[in-house]
DNA sequence: AGTTGCAGATTTGCAACTCACC
DNA sequence: AGGTGAGTTGCAAATCTGCAA
């Protein structure tokens, strides 16, 4: 595919071929993907899950995890002290996922009995409130709107331009792509 | 992330974080990404960007791979005869760039001298007119309001369900969302 | 195929209200 | 009792849509 404008000739085509089949384009044809694609649009750039969005989540994680490493030290599972996962919940993980696991694998290492307390966990998670960062980072994702015009554009182009055979894929009256494109141009 | 329902812990969020960067954070705000973003949606499964209806690419595309071919055989380019190109236009490539690419690679392969004549291409793509095929396969995209569903779906889903919060990041009102939302659980 | 008028159907943001939790 | 924030609903205005030309 040639990018409107572009004189780039590509060969992503060939992969795309490869790595589809038709149960996805069927189970696709009727609306219903996983959001595993998403998840792939989200690697490029779309979106961070703020892991402190999700605090009821942490004490899974941390039990995942606690497994996890024990099954790789070859050792019997920590425990968290019932304070510690007190602490784990209040602080904000701006390193996400990644941060938490790895505070824990510095805790296991740190206890040497079954059981890990906070003295364990890494300062900034124990310092009650760390003040909220100074550039807390608020995520951004697209637009429902700058979704909608770029699967447009991204159809329409599939369809060689043809607005028609575009509006037929997505599933809505010709004159009404017409008009959104209409829309989008003036804007 | 855990998944509505779900009971698996993920660490998706890690990657993602370090494949991010503010700059593109910025452009997506604004509403303006690339079509590569959707390339990659596209390389799990959305479609399949039908050669047939891009046949002026096709001598670009030609062009392209002869000259890489020539350069990985340490050899001149080798040109096309005006029917040869002929014939690579009127085909249809149900095997879209890949099966050109093997055409012409075979191609480069069976001529001797510097120029491709139409003999040195599959018999498939010279016999004029190859008739439809069988399942003329029509490419399948999901449809707006499929994109639209999943894409607020994992809005949501990053926002740990927080409707609120998803509104503002799909830049809509949050009666808005809740009223889409409702609408998805009728159907 | 692309475009536009049109009348009806739908959708939207706003604001108000409830509910839960601090 | 007071305050904040999420979820929900009524409503009138604004927008959008499919149809047909």
């Amino acid at each position: 595919m040639i990018p409107v404008g572009a004189t780039e000739a590509v060969s992503v085509d060939t992969r795309v071929l490869a790595a589809t089949n038709r149960d996805l384009e069927e189970e696709i044809k009727r609306g219903s993907f996983r959001p595993d694609l998403f998840y792939r649009l989200n690697v490029i750039a779309v979106h961070l899950p703020p892991l402190r969005h999700r605090q009821d989540d942490i004490p899974l994680l941390a039990e995942s995890f606690l497994a996890r490493s024990a099954t790789l030290r070859n050792e019997g599972v920590k425990m968290l002290r019932d304070d510690t996962l007190d602490a784990l919940m209040a602080y904000a993980w701006p390193g996400n996922v990644r941060e938490l696991e790895n505070a824990l694998e510095r805790a296991v290492i740190l206890s040497t009995g079954s059981v890990i307390d906070p003295d364990a966990l890494p300062e900034r998670v124990t310092a009650r409130r760390a003040e909220p960062l100074v550039s807390e980072r608020t995520p951004v994702s697209p637009t429902l709107e700058a979704i909608e015009r770029a699967y447009i554009q991204w159809v329409l182009q599939n369809e060689g331009g043809n607005k028609s055979r575009a509006a037929d894929m997505l599933g809505i009256d010709p004159s009404t792509l017409y008009r959104k494109l209409a829309r989008y141009g003036e804007a």
